[in-house]
DNA sequence: CTCAAACTCA
């Protein structure tokens, strides 16, 4: 056996005291590992020298460069003096490994040995904060910033606005933001706005924003992180319209090709605003896709139902090399699950640890199961759901779903053993015992409906209502079952449509009613209706009767949903389809729908 | 020539 060549050594480097701290420091530049780092530090000690303050924070900070905090620990306390810029680069340290709230102990340690804090250390503070996502130690951080006379410092700011928006205080990070002066914001807080308003789910505020620094004129010209977050921003409300403009605004400027940050959001805003085709052109133009562009589109195809898609593109990403994550199993078994592949959804769920060394989590699990129950083996299912070890919300949606399949299939003895399970938890009560008295009115046990409905009236438990809405020339319309009157002035002329359309369905032999109030058909639907007992025609079909009237023919008419659509409005909107000639998509809780000529891409399997 | 802020996938 041969030795491997080994390089030559260097000359190790003569210190003195004079020339210490450059060469420290050339030695250190490029060290990101232990082993070179400590190599250094060991030599400095067997040469005897003096270390200076200086040379003790070069080091510091390069054992945390390399994430060595316990070393990094170790030198710390051994120091003699520590300034501002010792207690800085240990905080910043335990932040960048992760570990949040250890640097919180620090900046305590730190302000009990008298040494005041700078910008930098309020900023690493601030961060910290952030991660742990905690407003309440963020807010004393934010009061010595004030104390200190930095709060204004544009670095310490924008932290302050991701830590308050990380801990889902918006307000207070919106009052740091107008706290600043215009020309202290720079390019980086308006992206920290951004992105605080688009990851609290508040997209039009985002949108909003970012449409007041284009109208301004002055302010920093859009960057890619800015742009990213609008437009997921644009994603998370299906704003297509503004989607469209932000991603004309994307190309202007010059990020269209070349960003993969923004070609994935736009990937995610295209197919959560109905446009799968829109999703798969932006992905075709990603050069050497990583894991997340293949993630997001292998998602996209699993929300359209195109299973066999989603299996080419894990294929193909496999051929070239790149390894799947676990949200991309889950991905890949979300698209198995919408179009009744179950069997092959379950081969990934037991094959994901020995063929992709992925462990199965908790939500594949929950995908296993609702995939297992909503094609009605509720045994193996039930049997899933017990072996696997899934806790909290997780398990929640778990038992929903299982719930929700009963009543699909009628199996009353297994509802009340999931109902139980659901009543276990305390929030969403209101979901659970809506399914429950679902299925018993599929079981044809309408007393029993009936009282489960009236306790929850008794009890003053809400449910969320169910609401559609559709985008028309930039302005969403929002519809709630059995209210026309979002249609304003056009009103009349939409239950008038509905009316001739329901009598061209009855040719087809269409058996049931659009529009007039049906009793009890609440414990029917999906939780659509408002009173319980008088439902009036459902919100999606109101949206389509409006999008008729005012969406050009020709054009696909999108409807969004906040429930899933029941069986009634899918065999109606197949039905309307056929008839007008047109194209829809609706897009449920959880995929899309698309009908065309009387039929839907989900082939009624959802 | 040591310490600081923002982004994407269910």
């Amino acid at each position: 056996m041969t030795q491997p060549l080994q390089p030559v050594p260097m000359a190790a480097p003569s210190f003195s005291t004079t020339t210490l701290t450059p060469v420290l420091i050339h030695l250190l530049r490029g060290a990101s590992d232990l082993a070179s780092v400590a190599a250094t530090h060991a030599k400095l000690l067997k040469a005897g020298v003096a270390s200076t303050l200086a040379s003790s924070n070069h080091l510091l900070a390069a054992y945390c460069r390399c994430g060595a905090m316990s070393r990094a620990r170790d030198l710390f306390y051994g120091m003699q003096d520590r300034d501002v810029i010792s207690w800085t680069t240990l905080m910043s340290g335990y932040t960048a490994s992760g570990r949040p709230r250890e640097a919180v102990s620090v900046l305590r340690a730190m302000e009990f040995s008298g040494v005041q804090p700078n910008v930098v250390t309020l900023s690493t503070a601030a961060s910290a904060c952030a991660r742990l996502a905690d407003a309440g130690l963020g807010k004393q951080v934010h009061a010595r910033a004030e104390v200190a006379g930095c709060a204004r410092d544009t670095i310490v700011s924008t932290a302050l606005v991701d830590m308050y928006g990380k801990a889902g205080h918006v307000d207070d990070s919106r009052a740091v933001f107008d706290g600043m002066a215009a020309p202290t914001r720079n390019a980086v807080s308006w992206g920290a706005m951004l992105a605080v308003y688009a990851q609290n789910a508040l997209g039009n505020e985002a949108i909003q924003l970012f449409a007041e620094l284009r109208t301004s004129g002055s302010g920093p010209a859009p960057n890619h992180f800015m742009l990213s977050s609008v437009v997921s921003a644009c994603a998370s409300v299906v704003r297509l319209s503004i989607g469209k403009c932000v991603h004309g605004a994307v190309l202007r400027l010059g990020h269209g090709s070349n960003d993969t940050v923004i070609a994935v959001a736009l990937v995610d805003m295209y197919s959560k605003c109905g446009c799968y085709e829109y999703s798969r052109k932006v992905f075709d133009r990603i050069e050497q896709p990583s894991v997340i562009p293949y993630t997001s589109i292998i998602v996209a195809a699993a929300k359209y139902g195109h299973v066999r898609c989603a299996l080419a593109l894990l294929g193909e990403m496999v051929d070239r090399g790149v390894q799947p994550n676990d949200v991309t199993l889950l991905g890949v078994m979300h698209a198995c699950s919408h179009s009744g592949l179950v069997d092959t959804g379950l081969q990934f769920l037991h094959s994901m640890q020995s063929k992709y060394g992925i462990a199965p989590c908790p939500s594949h699990y929950t995908c296993a199961v609702d995939m297992l129950g909503r094609a009605g083996r509720l045994e193996e299912a039930f049997g899933l759901a017990k072996e696997a070890q899934v806790e909290g919300n997780e398990a929640l949606l778990l038992w929903n779903s299982l719930l929700s399949a009963c009543r699909t299939h009628k199996r009353l003895d297994l509802a009340t053993l999931a109902g139980q399970r659901v009543s276990e938890f305390k929030q969403d009560v209101a979901g659970g015992l809506v399914l429950m008295s679902n299925a018993y009115a599929s079981a044809g046990q309408t007393d029993n409906a009936a009282a489960v409905w009236s306790s929850m009236r008794q009890r003053g438990i809400q449910k969320d209502p169910g609401c559609s809405w559709i985008e028309v020339k930039d302005i969403p319309y929002v519809f709630y079952a059995g209210v026309v009157s979002c249609a304003g002035a056009r009103a009349d002329e939409v239950l008038m449509l509905l009316d001739e359309l329901e009598y061209k369905m009855r040719e087809k032999g269409y058996k049931g009613r659009l529009g007039s109030a049906r009793v009890f058909d609440a414990l029917e639907d999906d939780g659509d209706g408002g009173k319980g007992v008088m439902v009036g025609v459902h919100s999606e079909i109101l949206a389509l009767g409006f999008g008729l009237l005012v969406v050009p023919k020709g054009m696909t008419i999108r409807v969004m949903k906040n429930l899933r659509m029941c069986c009634d409005c899918h065999e109606t909107f197949k039905l309307i389809s056929g008839i007008v000639e047109r194209e829809f998509v609706v897009r449920d809780l959880n995929r899309f729908h698309h009908f065309k000529m009387g039929s839907c891409s989900c082939n009624d399997y959802w």
